[in-house]
DNA sequence: CCCATTGTACGAGAACCCTCGTAGTTTGAC
DNA sequence: GTCAAACTACGAGGGTTCTCGTACAATGGG
């Protein structure tokens, strides 16, 4: 078994590069949850695994979150063993709406700032 | 009477300056028609009445989406006679959040573009 | 083969959101 | 004062979302 079949025993659907809408990923990036993981995820620049992240909610509820993310285009999601890694779509978010995903990025770390203390 | 206690009969809540929340506003942006009342917003770059809107939706539903707006901090209102005058609110949008409205507009417009026909 | 790790599927409850219709309020014009 | 114009308030219906718990599936290591 290749590396690539390995890797695809379960099915991870995501939009093409042409579906991708603004409004959806407007909407995934709204929620505080996930809002924080596509941080954390541009912070890295490199795929991380779900477990990484600790979210004070529950496993199904970052599942849930995650594939709202993936749905909507803004992150790229695949399986490496018994992990499943999520990285941002940056390349293709950065194609169809430039500056975008940097201006919320940067607009959320100027938040963060203000509220949680500099 | 002076205009403007002629002008405030009725409440408008705005949240103040540093009450707006990146959340919020993206949660604003993130519905259809409401992008497409900020993006006439940004065009006219001045304030519109609500009539001057003709949405696919009555006139509650209207009511209900330029108040979500407000809300959020995204526009400012206030009453000028019978009529409901909305505007961006550009300055403290871009001072909170620099580059985040114009990258949202820019996007909208991109899309607008790609779907709708060039 | 068995097991621990990692994440999924399903269902359910509570909350929220978009939409509408109807009835009402405020304002300015006559 | 009366009337039309513009918008609001309220409530309701239908859909979606966020959250959870429990039970299940896939993978890699010993």
């Amino acid at each position: 078994m290749t590396a690539a079949t390995k890797s695809s025993g379960r099915a991870l659907p995501h939009p093409e590069f042409g579906e991708i809408r603004l409004e959806a990923v407007l909407h995934a990036l709204s929620d505080p949850m996930r809002l924080r993981i596509v941080r954390e995820l541009a912070l890295c620049e490199r795929e991380l695994a779900c477990s990484y992240f600790e979210l004070p909610v529950t496993k199904s509820t970052t599942t849930h979150h995650f594939r709202v993310l993936r749905e909507s285009g803004v992150i790229r999601q695949c399986y490496r063993g018994t992990a499943k890694m999520s990285g941002l779509r940056r390349d293709d978010l950065d194609a169809l709406f430039p500056g975008l995903l940097d201006g919320v990025l940067r607009a959320a770390a100027r938040q963060a700032e203000r509220l949680d203390g500099a």
